[in-house]
DNA sequence: TAATAGTTAATGGTCTGACCTTTGCAGAAT
DNA sequence: ATTCTGCAAAGGTCAGACCATTAACTATTA
């Protein structure tokens, strides 16, 4: 009877930790600290051993902790000097890619079409929402791509950021980790497509880029959100042909 | 000089962990197992203290490795039993994403937005790519729904197949993983909301998302793109209205 | 005979303490 | 002021032990 009783106070306070392995634990404490802001990017980590006391665990159950959250990007370990906390934001992917996408190769036609899908629908909100700051960033990323033409990879870099600025602009994080994951994935595709012959003008390349970029900001600031869709949807189709094949 | 022979031919064959950590070359060994199908999913690895002898080296690194894997969703241990390559091939982006999403609290409304914007689309590309086979099934889904209208729990269970159907009609497995992932996060949402007074009549309800599931199968069978979309959109809409408040 | 309760061996999870290589930096030598 | 040197601290790895959980087997019981 009194077995009974107990058992079901136990259901009612054992909730959190009940299935909850002592390194999965560890992993949850870091995110919560990451994501209150205690622990900000580029701040560095206790070392493993401090942890280890200061947490109250070996340091095999701590190591694997740090393991997965390096696995996911939100830290990053330099031997001989120390655990430091990611400065490039949303990472958590970068890692896990090389594996990934080795597992088969389809996912990248499959990231492309759901890139279109989100990101045109993303252009669409974004013009109904979009504030004069998100503007401004918008275009101070515009003039740093116009810069940079020459250089691939901090065109990349102010491209990158020129769509991460609209998903933000939608006040929709979901829609902005969705989309900063998918392109992600895809940053590296794309570097990897930029060491092919250069002989058919990659110039002209980058310069309609630019025009298809300039179009969308002009329907932002119009605030039309269906030129935006439109505008991104020609963008992406454009800019996803070297990839496709 | 025969050392330098030797190294050279280490060289050759250790390519793996020329300079990655240890335990990333048996990530990479183990990965490459499993694409190679030498592992195939629902198989059992050997026990731990085993791959430690036959890999040559200690515990901690080939259990970080597997940690590892564990994140990416690759291999799944269970305790007292063993370690098995995860049959549910493709969950790693769910699990990365999970702690990521983690990072910013949980929006049901972004959630609900995110899910509108892609489910539609989702709708309008299935119908293009749908077999006889999602046909099939998703007609079975219905009659499922149709017998247990009474009982949401189960009412639910085939709502999530209804929809998780058409999203691999797609083909699509990134889109899947997707609306999986967002289906997840919502349908505990959707569950407490279903213990609410149920005197304005939920039954009502019920009758009311059976037709517009049904709508959504008619576009399908017909091969109707932009109807299923409609439908699909009406359908969402219809169905958050009681999530949002 | 069939169902149940106890036993056991193997597994993943954790702890400890040791040793290695790499790194940063202070102090010595120039 | 610059370069070199050595040491302390960091992460990476290893070995052996113990724990909790699980599956399979065995003996007991109705």
């Amino acid at each position: 009877m009194k077995t009974q009783e107990q058992e079901k106070l136990a259901m009612k306070e054992m909730k959190p930790d009940a299935r909850t392995s002592l390194s999965d634990g560890i992993v949850e404490q870091v995110v919560d600290l990451i994501s209150r802001d205690v622990l900000k990017p580029g701040d560095r980590l206790p070392s493993e051993r401090e942890l280890c006391k200061r947490l109250g665990v070996g340091r095999s159950s701590l190591r694997e902790a740090l393991r997965s959250l390096a696995v996911m990007g939100i830290i990053d370990g330099r031997v001989g000097d120390g655990t430091f906390v990611s400065n490039s934001n949303k990472r958590y992917l970068e890692k896990t890619l090389q594996w990934g996408l080795l597992l088969d190769r389809k996912r990248v036609q499959d990231l492309i079409e759901t890139r279109l899908m989100l990101e045109s629908q993303t252009a669409f909100l974004a013009a109904q929402r979009v504030t004069p700051d998100n503007i401004k960033t918008i275009e101070e990323t515009l003039r740093g791509m116009e810069a940079s033409i020459a250089q691939p990879d901090k065109y990349l870099e102010f491209d990158l950021q020129f769509h991460l600025t609209i998903a933000r602009a939608t006040q929709n994080s979901i829609l902005y980790s969705l989309l900063s994951m998918i392109r992600g994935y895809l940053q590296e595709w794309i570097k990897g497509s930029l060491a092919e012959p250069s002989t058919d003008g990659t110039d002209t390349r980058a310069k309609l880029s630019l025009l298809e970029h300039q179009k969308i900001l002009d329907a932002l600031r119009k605030g039309a959100a269906d030129q935006a869709q439109q505008a991104m949807t020609e963008h992406i189709l454009s800019s996803s042909v070297d990839l496709q094949r």
